[in-house]
DNA sequence: CCTGAATCATGCGTATACGCACGTAATGAT
DNA sequence: ATCATTACGTGCGTATACGCATGATTCAGG
């Protein structure tokens, strides 16, 4: 019952509180924080494929793709087809979209700062290291092999 | 663009790497990962009510209740009439879910260990305060009022 | 060139995660 | 005792999050 067990668990709380929090915040604006999250991704990287996007949301291809169906019809985001890769359709803010993901910045702004406020006086940096590298060694690629070997399942935990 | 605006996204990496792991472990068992964080809450207080249970798991009494429809179906769970309040349903889990329980609890060693590796040489107490001290801020009840009034819509970010 | 393996997007099915509204029941104030 | 408030569970609608299967391409070898 040590903090080991509860790492996941303070992790889990972490994230689904600022993910409803965000929620809300972003409710005014008729978007969700996961769509924010993908706007920021594209902010940043314009003209990505529609995997290369979901690598950079840490997200799934196929959840991509409906968020990008909704964001669409919206008039947020545009999809066209690659241009040397037929299969691949590339993603970008349309203008009406960056606009729109400057206010919504703004609007997150006050939760990012109470998250900031809410660790003080730790810095955001080791967290984030921390985090990340929790990220990283959790991924898929790496961790399938690690992990298919604990077949202890009959024995007890106290 | 620094540690500040990355907080949040390196929360939601850690958050879905450590969920999509979770479930690809307990999907052996029949079971998915937000089932097992179910089962453990029960697992530390029986006959909660379905309310208390939501509160624990850091979840929504909505979402609660389709989660333990599915997992009295499995047999893992009952849910009866609370005794003194009508209104309520106590839900405890059965002798099968309370070994089931230790079964996915070993399944899910590898993760924790793997997540105590991957911040190591941090011990997890420093972690798991502050993404509770986050969680906490971040809590609906806390933030309605301090966040409430960020109407600085309009600026830029630059 | 041509075939088999890898890759991209899509669609389908299931499980969360939530907000919201509704019906019922407990509770508190008059 | 009665009425308004509050609290609990349920059902509905929408958005994620994923795995898996399928179809269309690209690409690497031969």
């Amino acid at each position: 019952m040590s903090d080991k067990s509860e790492l996941p668990i303070a992790l889990r709380a972490a994230y689904l509180a600022m993910h409803r929090m965000s929620d809300g915040q972003f409710a005014k604006y008729g978007i969700t924080a996961d769509q924010f999250v993908l706007m920021a991704a594209l902010s940043r990287g314009d003209a990505l494929t529609q995997r290369e996007l979901a690598r950079r949301m840490t997200s799934d291809p196929s959840t991509v793709r409906a968020m990008l169906v909704i964001l669409a019809k919206k008039g947020f985001v545009e999809r066209e087809i690659h241009p040397t890769d037929s299969r691949a359709r590339t993603v970008a803010l349309t203008v009406v979209g960056k606009r729109k993901f400057r206010q919504l910045w703004n609007a997150g702004e006050a939760i990012r700062t109470q998250m900031l406020e809410a660790i003080y006086p730790e810095t955001p940096e080791s967290l984030v290291r921390l985090l990340t590298r929790i990220a990283e060694s959790l991924s898929v690629d790496n961790a399938t092999v690690s992990l298919s070997d604990s077949d202890s399942t009959l024995s007890d935990h106290s």
